[in-house]
DNA sequence: GCACATGTTCTCGG
DNA sequence: CCCGAGAACATGTG
């Protein structure tokens, strides 16, 4: 579900039931793959230390706790974070007990999500492996990273260390706006194009991230309310469909393993 | 059974 | 060491 738009709000939304409180107790179920640090450390650390904020990079949330240490979490393809769910739920993971009354569910599905403590004073590899944030991508550094790149446009969109946030949908989304193909060879990107990608990228992720970004599946938000943005996805999960400008049928393509829309007379 | 799913990471070959 | 392609991960839905 989340893309940097959904983890938006997720961030968001989550904020005040977990920033300037305690964690009280954690439960961990039973998920090796799901935790990088062992559920055991995150019992033993997390209890008594206070969640200073809580800050967004790319599709990770880090909170920030009163000891300086760091709790990274990602949701991966199905995760989600959110304040009321039943119990007895075979997909929950893990749930923060937070002073004052409120509690914290993580429930995933396909289990792709991660959790990571960070000691105070370590440094986690993951986010110092990822880019700019993609709301504030810029058209030069997209052309920089596209030099000398035979891979597809649209996976270059999708790489992490280029730009942190972009997802499947908002890639094919903001290729769409820009009118650039998604199987264009990188390197054939020219400056000017560059630089409206970027403006796109940005525009789009912001577009999404006021309407609540977008649901489709299982996507919800921490308070069982669900995006908005799904009703203005003009290309992607279309295929087949009519172009919102032209007259074409929109065409799907598999590029880097990935599903990609496009229209093949508004994408040049 | 098959295809597919809002993601990341690892392996392999060049 | 860099690059790119493909597989793997775990589970559900149509």
């Amino acid at each position: 579900m989340p893309e940097l738009p959904e983890v938006e709000n997720v961030r968001k939304q989550l904020a005040p039931s977990f920033v300037s409180r305690t964690i009280q107790e954690i439960w961990a179920g039973p998920n090796s793959y799901f935790f990088i640090t062992p559920p055991r450390q995150l019992k033993r650390e997390l209890p008594g230390k206070k969640v200073r904020a809580l800050a967004r990079h790319g599709k990770y949330l880090v909170a920030t706790l009163s000891d300086d240490s760091q709790l990274l979490l990602h949701l991966g393809m199905t995760g989600q974070l959110t304040t009321q769910v039943q119990e007895q739920d075979r997909h929950l993971h893990l749930i923060f007990k937070m002073s004052r009354g409120k509690t914290i569910y993580f429930r995933d599905v396909r289990k792709f999500g991660k959790v990571e403590w960070i000691a105070p004073g370590e440094s986690s590899t993951r986010l110092e492996k990822l880019g700019p944030d993609a709301l504030e991508l810029e058209g030069e550094a997209l052309y920089r990273a596209s030099r000398n790149r035979k891979i597809p446009v649209k996976t270059l969109l999708l790489d992490q260390k280029v730009s942190a946030g972009i997802g499947n949908i908002y890639a094919d989304e903001a290729l769409f706006r820009a009118g650039i193909r998604p199987s264009r060879p990188s390197s054939r990107l020219t400056k000017s194009e560059a630089i409206k990608l970027a403006r796109e990228v940005r525009q789009i992720l912001a577009l999404a991230v006021s309407a609540g970004g977008s649901s489709i599946n299982d996507y919800m938000q921490p308070n069982g309310n669900e995006g908005d943005f799904q009703h203005l996805h003009k290309i992607y999960g279309k295929t087949g469909e009519t172009c919102s400008e032209c007259e074409a049928k929109i065409q799907r393509v598999v590029l880097g393993g990935r599903s990609s829309h496009f229209c093949r007379r508004c994408q040049k």
